[in-house]
RNA sequence: GGGCCCGUAGCUUAGCCAGGUUGAGCGCACGGCUGAUAACCGUGAGGUCACGCGUUCAAAUCGCGUCGGGCCCA
């Protein structure tokens, strides 16, 4: 990086070369921080100073990080680089969530395997092996993509939740909620995957659109002969577990008398529903018998349609039970089968009716089920149930529908509802202490913790955390064979001392050989089971920490004071931790949450293979760069909201860097020239030389360090980037750096020079400090040139620096406004220039600046005015005065013919002679003006005339803020010498940078122009021209014979100009 | 069907919590600048602030409803 360093006494910069190029830049600065060990460096800095505990959501290990999970480690790492410059030690580890079914899915497909039979063939050892392979090597592939990013996470020592520390934190948190009573075993109905043969949870059921039967079954009503209560539903495997019917009770309900093919049924349903329902049941005539109260309904009993078949059902007792979920569809009568509906299992349990679930976990109907049914696929079963109905005239109507209907999010399988025995947490008990305590955490936004996950928090049910599954974190739960006895294990130490037996890995299938001694002597058995894998990250904020093993650590850190996550993980992640640390802890795991939003198209779709608009982070990466990728994604709109990716966007993102870029390497050469040194960098020295414009920016820079630190302390990430960029394009690029760019021509040290370089040093340097956490790399870049190239004692890395809070003594907000409104005025010159056609490069001798009300104070910017807007002269004038302008006087018809009648044309004649401003004088004065003319003399009132004012032909005006801008554009032959001085001199500059010559290069150079006058004009200002093009020789004429190592033909308005330079020895 | 969020120029968005003339960038057209130059600046055209109703002297902003999108749930 420092070749070409001086070899003077002190340090200097470097220049560098070409255009902000963000993969060589990005690679130069990875290699830089890896040779430094930079990252180590700068945690190991902030060690002892205050702690914030932050805990990374485990991504799952597919292999492939998506543009969501590149925006979420960006604002985590964003976060984490400003804590830690703010002197936070930052606890930082990666985490990785690494079991479950999708992966046990992935490897079970790459073997062809079918069924859990296929993995207990293959061996669950080698299949565990497999899985444990599998996650490691996506982690890996995963860990490279999150580097490329910038992002700096614990990547050495990340938590994974398949290592036996994390399994342990798992078991300890089982044995505590144990211990608090909020462990349960219980039959409920759960999700079931019949292919996977295990409980799966709601968030895992993935919905589309399925054709099934729609049967309407008559049941049999005891006591009245050839009488039916009719329900409907669209899963006819169910009705042998039917045992009951429910109705609702604000219902009228109707016994009809229903005639079809000359025999008649007597059948009940609700009132509302009797026609449609007879028309399905193509039933030609009915007539009511009765109409019947919901209360009546509840009087009826009935006996099962398949006795016969279902052995168990004739000892059950079935009656008609009310129930708020009854809809007005259908028949108004609901099946209802404990074992195979969420609100039939609860109906059941208010009612005390039997769960009675004659479905075995692979979906096959049990022994219960009768010899007919038995070993029966549940799926495959309904065309059996539906026929055996109809033989037995049960089956009033037989169609399909096509519903929503849920499967399998990973292999797809239709899903069952079945009543098992499963483990769950008794999270209903807590959830008026969780509301509680979700009030307490700080949210941002603040709707995300009050409204979405308080709601979702008031609807919480008991947890299901059992999965009849393999890879997955051992259920810690043993339980005795004899006596029942439960006992839950909280370590491997524990396990070891009760078992005698130490294992390698606490997966299975290790640990289920374990046994242990119950106290009534017998054997206690593990529960074969899994943890659901939402359960493995839930434990994260402490096992993040190693807890249980390591209590010191969980006593200094614990709970987390930051969490971000997608809005999805309301449901999930911030959900799950708060269930597992209220049974554990009592209170939740983290103090602050920011809620991030989704990546969608730039249509705001979903991103999907189907639809093709995935958008790849790396391709983002490779196209522009980490720091755009980065800085568009924290920018592109508020955190919490959906992000609408746009590669237009991101190449706006690329443009604003490259203006920094630019901005940045604008002085270098300059610097470089001049030997700017570390002692040259001091801004105390120049105190007395800082021009307005120098206190303008340093002011600027200072405010905007104060404005970042304040939306980085609410999170407002997309204002800290628009703070950052406004500053860069508006106050640096498009104002700074024009004004101060002629003092960077400024031969020998000038104090007025280097202040200039002081200043922008010092704005640069805080600048990229600001954009350190955002845009990590741009800024080390910049940092090491212009910080560490200077000083060699100044701390490694940007990242090591403190960061810069706004310093009050430099803020100066009056200069500021003054600034922006000389910024307003120049704009409004400019426009006015543009009106009156004359070009920027020509000066003009005056500008006026007219406020309409409030007094305009230029404070003392009155050069930096008159040096923008190319003008000699500035003239304000007070509130509501206006510069002389030209007045247009217009007859009034209507008032000057009935007093003049014939002579009226004359009068108006000898108005358009008279001069505007002398009628008006007159009128001003006395309220009558005499008109001469034509040797005769009219008396003329106001009214007969009307005045306009207009600025005239060369005072050209555009409004600003606060009124207008006049420029008086009027030219003189000194003006016009400047002017034509200007077009030589960009001409010749334009042909230096033609022939690639370095700035301090002297030239020889000859213009031959062929207008008289405009030589005339341009000799006057020959030395000031071979100055600024820095032309040792510098012949003008007309007829010269042109030579040297460029020579070009310009047409400078209208004019042929003709230039020929040379290199000069 | 329910909860939460979003809907502002052709596109991407700021403003909404705290009511007072909708502000930018991209793209388009025209002009300008020129030793940061494969950059930059100005001007112009382009808006029923999704729609409807209400509160108010005043609504993009507050309330209610409708439509469309997202996440979550049923």
């Amino acid at each position: 990086m420092d070749a070409n360093r001086f070899s003077e006494d002190l340090p200097v910069i470097t220049e560098v070369a070409g255009q902000y190029n963000a993969q060589d830049l990005e690679n130069e600065v990875r290699l830089l921080w890896e040779k430094a060990e930079t990252y180590r460096k700068v945690r190991e800095l902030r060690k002892g100073g205050k702690k914030f505990f932050f805990v990374d959501g485990p991504p799952y290990t597919t292999g492939r990080i998506h543009l969501g999970t590149a925006w979420n480690k960006v604002i985590k790492d964003s976060v984490l680089r400003y804590k830690s410059m703010n002197c936070f030690e930052v606890k930082d580890r990666a985490g990785w969530d690494m079991h479950g079914l999708p992966i046990e899915v992935k490897v079970e497909e790459s073997f062809g395997f079918r069924n859990k039979k296929d993995i207990e063939a293959y061996g669950v050892d080698k299949f565990i092996q497999r899985c444990k392979e599998f996650a490691l090597r996506q982690k890996d592939d995963m860990t490279v993509q999150f580097k490329i990013l910038g992002a700096w996470l614990d990547w050495d020592d990340p938590y994974m939740t398949l290592k036996n520390e994390y399994l342990e934190a798992a078991w300890w948190t089982l044995k505590k909620a144990h211990e608090n009573n909020l462990l349960e075993r219980g039959l409920r109905v759960v999700n079931w995957c019949p292919r996977c043969q295990t409980a799966i949870a709601d968030s895992e059921v993935e919905y589309w659109d399925e054709t099934d039967y729609s049967i309407y079954v008559k049941f049999p009503v005891i006591g009245e002969e050839n009488t039916y209560i009719v329900i409907w539903t669209t899963t006819p495997w169910t009705i042998p577990a039917n045992m009951a019917v429910a109705v609702n009770p604000t219902f009228q309900y109707s016994r009809v008398r229903a005639w079809k093919d000359g025999e008649a049924d007597i059948l009940i349903m609700a009132s509302g529903l009797v026609d449609s329902v007879l028309k399905i049941g193509r039933y030609q005539d009915y007539e009511l018998l009765q109409e019947l109260s919901a209360l009546e309904m509840q009087g009826l009993t009935y006996t099962h349609p398949l006795l016969d078949l279902v052995p168990r059902q004739k000892e059950i007792s079935h009656g008609v039970y009310k129930a708020d979920f009854v809809t007005a569809e259908n028949t108004g009568c609901v099946h209802i089968a404990p074992g195979h509906g969420l609100e039939d299992y609860q109906l059941g349990l208010d009612h005390h009716l039997e769960i009675f679930c004659p479905v075995g976990e692979d979906g096959r109907y049990t022994a219960e089920a009768g010899e007919k049914y038995q070993g029966l696929y549940v799926k495959e079963a309904d065309n059996e149930v539906i026929s055996d109905l109809d033989e037995r005239h049960k089956l009033l109507a037989q169609g399909r529908l096509t519903h929503r209907y849920g499967h399998c999010w990973r292999c797809k399988t239709p899903i069952i509802f079945i009543a098992t025995r499963q483990w769950f947490l008794k999270i209903s008990d807590l959830r008026d202490k969780m509301l509680d305590e979700v009030s307490k955490v700080t949210w941002y936004p603040e709707w995300a913790g009050s409204a979405r996950f308080s709601d979702w928090i008031r609807n919480a049910r008991d947890w299901c955390i059992s999965r009849q599954r393999y890879w997955g974190i051992p259920l810690p739960i043993w339980t005795c064979t004899v006596c029942g006895h439960v006992d839950v294990i909280g370590t491997a130490a524990e396990l070891e001392e009760r078992s005698g037996q130490k294992l390698k890995d606490l997966h299975r299938p290790d640990v289920d050989l374990v046994f242990l001694d119950c106290p009534c002597g017998g054997k206690m058995k593990r529960s074969p089971d899994v943890f659901d894998v939402w359960f493995d990250s839930a434990v994260a904020s402490w096992a993040t920490l190693r807890y249980p093993s390591h209590e010191e650590e969980f006593n200094d850190w614990w709970p987390a004071d930051f969490i971000t996550e997608g809005h999805d993980q309301t449901r999930g992640w911030f959900y799950s931790q708060l269930g597992a640390s209220m049974v554990s802890f009592g209170r939740a795991p983290y103090k602050s949450v920011l809620m991030h939003g989704f990546t969608l198209d730039d249509q705001g779709r979903k991103m999907s293979k189907s639809i093709g608009n995935i958008v790849q982070p790396e391709e983002v990466v490779t196209k522009f760069g980490a720091d755009i990728l980065r800085f568009y994604v924290l920018g592109a709109n508020a955190p919490w909201e959906d992000l609408h990716f746009s590669w237009d966007a991101v190449e706006n993102t690329a443009r604003m860097l490259n203006i920094f870029w630019n901005a940045y390497r604008f002085a270098l050469p300059y610097m470089v020239l001049d030997k700017f040194d570390s002692k040259k960098a001091d801004l105390s020295l120049y105190q007395s030389n800082l021009r307005p414009e120098d206190r303008w920016i340093l002011s600027r820079v200072n405010s905007l360090a104060e404005e970042v630190t304040v939306e980085m302390e609410g999170y407002q990430l997309h204002r800290i980037v628009r703070s950052i960029s406004d500053f860069i394009l508006e106050d640096l690029s498009r104002w700074y750096i024009q004004l101060v760019r002629p003092r960077t021509w400024i031969e020998q040290d000038d104090p007025d020079k280097l202040a200039a370089y002081a200043t922008i040093y010092e704005v640069l340097v805080k600048l990229c400090k600001l954009m350190a956490p955002f845009t990590p790399f741009i800024a080390e870049s910049i940092y090491q040139n212009l910080v560490k190239g200077l000083d060699e004692a100044a701390p490694q890395s940007v990242h090591m620096c403190q960061w810069p809070r706004g310093e009050e003594p430099l803020i100066d907000k009056r200069l500021e406004a003054s600034m922006s409104l000389v910024r307003d005025v120049s704009m409004a010159a400019s426009n006015a220039r543009q009106k009156g056609g004359r070009k920027l490069r020509w000066p003009v001798s005056e500008i006026v600046i007219a406020p309409s009300k409030e007094a305009v104070d230029l404070g003392n910017l009155e050069n930096v005015l008159r040096g923008q807007t190319n003008s000699k002269k500035i003239t304000v004038l007070l509130p509501g005065q206006k510069p002389k302008m030209d007045l247009e006087m217009a007859p009034v018809h209507k008032k000057i013919g009935p007093v003049f009648k014939g002579e009226a044309k004359s009068v108006v004649d000898a108005l358009a002679a008279a001069a505007a401003s002398e009628v008006k004088s007159q009128l001003d004065g006395c309220g009558e003006a005499v008109l001469k003319h034509n040797g005769m003399e009219y008396k003329i009132t106001a009214e007969m005339v009307q005045f306009k004012e207009l600025p005239p032909e060369n005072l050209p005006a555009a409004e600003f803020s606060r009124g207008f801008v006049y420029v008086d554009i009027t030219l003189t032959p000194e003006l016009e010498a400047e002017g034509y001085a200007r077009e030589i001199i960009r001409r010749i500059q334009d042909m230096r940078k033609e022939l690639d010559l370095s700035l301090q290069d002297q030239i020889r150079a000859m213009v031959d122009i062929e207008s008289k006058p405009i030589l005339d004009l341009a000799m006057q200002r020959k030395e000031h021209i071979a100055g600024e093009v820095r032309a040792a020789d510098l012949q003008m004429g007309m007829g010269l014979e042109l030579k040297g190592l460029l020579v070009k033909d310009w047409d400078i308005e209208g004019v042929c100009v003709r230039i020929g330079i040379d290199r000069s020895k």
